[in-house]
DNA sequence: GAGCACTGC
């Protein structure tokens, strides 16, 4: 181990340009004023409040607006209490917001409702899956972006609407990305109702580009299912962090862009002078001279994932050990998506006095989650992404080097209470090779959702959708073809009826959505229902380290030998007669309480069994409006087997004579994850829903089945092997 | 022998 001497004169080389200029902390100097007077005081200091007046006129001058709008600035909060206060919802109409995130979308709108001083609800709700807070009254309204893409298959014209503002627009997510497009179509669909619809006729006879046809040929398709309606115009705002707006702009036709100013404590950069061989031991050594060398303040450092974290907390541990009593008070807390919340809630709680907390998290802690008191940020400059590769129809997730703006939004991090540092390890030579920005989410992942969606909206030439940055060819021909395979697609590429148009409703993966529908042929909906639910939320199970054979042994009661996804049906059914025994005449609250201490004793993650029971309502909704009969195949797991085998038939793999599988679709080489139930048994033929490259091709959720029912069930794709 | 982060009428 190097001595902390040495660790010490590792040289970081400083940034002479400051990341931000300094402002005062508005909430410092706040005397015990009432709450009321105290938000006022709140909404006047901040940047965006001076130029209200300004910001009004450009949205009423521009049908478009890009804003800027640094970290602080207010834009999320202020803009549309002025829009509101200005008349923008004269009419009746309402000021949607959306947001990447649910949480973002639930607190501010909290926050508006304060700010306003009216019920949450009333004139400022929000509106996310499974929480709608909002009524007939709401004004101000905010959601998630991938809710008002869910809104648009309803309204096409999105006409309770007269301004939508996309929130974190720089983030490009896939939602806000087919919500560009799709809002882009709207508003030109709705300036044309306002105007002539002949007019429209009479141009599309006109001498045009290729685009604009296109283009006009969309909008006709939204004009086509709302003919003879009326809409004032749609007013867009798209706001961004990133200080580049050109692209935004470019995208709606030279839009404005507008800049506000943020409000941040600066923060110190500093590169290493050479590069590091190893960035986990770099990590390790910076923790340790900043907790040594620098004055008081919680660090946050930045890793790739739950197994990188949990290996530096152990040599964090070892190190501390090896330190003079008086300098052992450093904390660890550790924070990543998959760890249980009460673990996660550890991150939150201050340090006690005269210790230090070092936060080591994944890139959770960029933009889900902010953690007070955090002072220093280590940034080794990696990230684990995920990417899809279409022609193998495999995703990986690989390390890979974070781009410019990651790394700015994580050194931000330091400067939200005070001045800060952040320590890059990496010379500052390697900054300016970064990429610019990470790449559209759109680029990266299946887009058979994405395209599902278009047709249902009536945009039928996915080819020649105006993305703000197109998906491969490829990419969208191999989802168009797998949804085509399902049945949601006819031989002309439109939307099946109804089987196509019954998947798009369900809000699931495509291949999910057709499972409930065969299901209910072969007569095992209810079965199925658990299913999907279970395989659309994140690991069921969590086995700590330290408790892994503890784990084995209290998970193993709901093993099925037949597979994940029947072991998933065994798990739920345990928890609902768990609910039904245990809880009778207890409160909601109560329930959940003793719900959760059950899955604490059966090693899972109660988090995800509260998300798949809840989608599991929502869903089983959706299927009995839609007519399809639930029932359950009782004991005749075969029948369920089958089931599996004729939904996922596109995933099926082989046994090879080294114990490795063979994906019949691809011929590739796959291995049973470790965390299957399977992994050990390995059956000669199996179905299976992920593939993911990590270290190794790994198939999860698999289920065994008799190689001969695939060409049984599904003739159209197998009946060339038999 | 192992799971970046989000999201859905």
């Amino acid at each position: 181990m190097p001595s902390m001497a040495q660790g010490g004169l590792r040289n970081f080389t400083e940034n002479p340009n400051q990341l931000n200029r300094k402002f005062p902390n508005p909430e410092a100097k706040v005397d015990p004023f009432s709450r009321k007077q105290k938000i006022a005081q709140h909404r006047k200091s901040l940047p965006i409040a001076s130029v209200e007046k300004r910001l009004v006129d450009e949205v009423r001058k521009n049908d478009t607006l890009i804003i800027v709008g640094e970290t602080g600035s207010g834009k999320t909060t202020q803009l549309p209490q002025f829009l509101f206060n200005a008349g923008f919802c004269r009419d009746g109409r309402t000021i949607g917001i959306t947001q990447p995130r649910r949480v973002a979308a639930v607190t501010v709108a909290k926050r508006v409702a304060e700010e306003c001083d009216v019920q949450l609800g009333q004139r400022v709700g929000y509106s996310i899956r499974f929480d709608d807070t909002t009524s007939g009254s709401t004004r101000i309204k905010y959601m998630t972006d991938g809710l008002l893409l869910r809104e648009a298959l309803l309204d096409p014209y999105l006409s309770k609407y007269s301004v939508i503002i996309v929130d974190e627009a720089h983030e490009r997510t896939v939602h806000t990305d087919v919500l560009l497009g799709l809002l882009k179509n709207v508003q030109k669909a709705r300036s044309k109702t306002s105007n002539d619809r002949l007019n429209i006729e009479n141009k599309r006879t006109n001498d045009r580009t290729l685009l604009d046809k296109d283009n006009e040929d969309q909008a006709m398709s939204f004009l086509k299912q709302c003919q003879g309606s009326k809409f004032p115009p749609l007013k867009l705002v798209i706001m961004s962090a990133s200080l580049d707006a050109r692209g935004f702009s470019e995208y709606f036709g030279g839009a404005k862009a507008v800049h506000i100013q943020g409000r941040q404590f600066p923060v110190d950069i500093f590169y290493t002078h050479y590069a590091e061989p190893d960035y986990l031991d770099a990590a390790l050594i910076t923790i340790f001279q900043i907790h040594l060398e620098e004055g008081p303040g919680d660090i946050l450092v930045f890793l790739t994932g739950q197994e990188e974290i949990e290996s530096v907390e152990r040599l964090i541990k070892e190190r501390l050990q090896q330190l003079p009593e008086g300098r052992q008070n450093l904390l660890t807390a550790l924070i990543f998506s998959a760890l249980p919340s009460e673990k996660q809630m550890r991150v939150f709680a201050p340090a006690p006095t005269g210790f230090r907390k070092v936060i080591l998290a994944t890139n959770i802690a960029e933009t889900s989650v902010t953690i007070p008191g955090i002072k220093y940020v280590v940034d080794p400059g990696f990230v684990k992404a995920r990417s899809y590769d279409p022609l193998k129809g495999m995703e990986s997730l690989i390390i890979v080097p974070t781009s410019k703006s990651q790394a700015l939004q994580r050194s931000g991090r330091a400067g939200r209470e005070g001045p800060g540092k952040c320590f890059r390890l990496y010379p500052e030579g390697e900054f300016e090779k970064l990429e610019d920005s990470t790449k559209p989410e759109i680029k990266r992942c299946n887009l058979s959702n994405v395209i599902l969606q278009l047709k249902a909206l009536g945009v039928d030439d996915i080819l020649g959708f105006d993305f703000m940055e197109k998906p491969s060819r490829a990419s969208i021909v191999k989802s168009l073809e797998q949804l085509y395979l399902l049945g949601a697609l006819t031989d002309e590429c439109k939307l099946s009826n109804p089987v196509g148009h019954q998947m798009a409703r369900l809000p699931l993966d495509p291949i999910y959505a057709k499972a409930l529908i065969l299901a209910s042929q072969f007569n095992c909906l209810e079965e199925m229902l658990i299913t999907v639910a279970m395989l659309s939320v994140e690991s069921i199970f969590f086995t700590p380290r330290e408790k892994l054979e503890e784990a084995r042994t209290a998970t193993k009661c709901f093993s099925s030998p037949d597979g994940d996804h029947l072991t998933m049906i065994n798990v739920y059914r345990a928890s609902n007669e768990f609910l039904e025994k245990k809880t009778v005449g207890l409160s909601k609250e109560k329930s959940e309480k003793i719900l959760r201490k059950w899955c604490k004793d059966n090693f899972i993650n109660s988090r995800s069994l509260r998300h798949a029971r809840d989608i599991h309502g929502q869903i089983q909704g959706h299927v009995e409006q839609m007519g399809l009969c639930v029932a359950s195949c009782g004991d005749d797991m075969l029948q369920f087997r089958r089931c599996l085998a004729a939904s996922f038939f596109i995933n099926a793999a082989l046994k090879q004579p080294e114990g490795t599988f063979r994906a019949l679709a691809s011929g590739q080489v796959v291995q049973i994850h470790p965390s299957s139930v399977l992994f050990q048994a390995k059956p000669e033929c199996i179905i299976f829903n992920e593939l993911v490259q990590t270290n190794h091709k790994y198939i999860r959720n698999i289920t065994r089945i008799d190689y001969l029912w695939l060409s049984e069930l599904a003739p159209q794709y197998y009946c060339m092997q038999n």
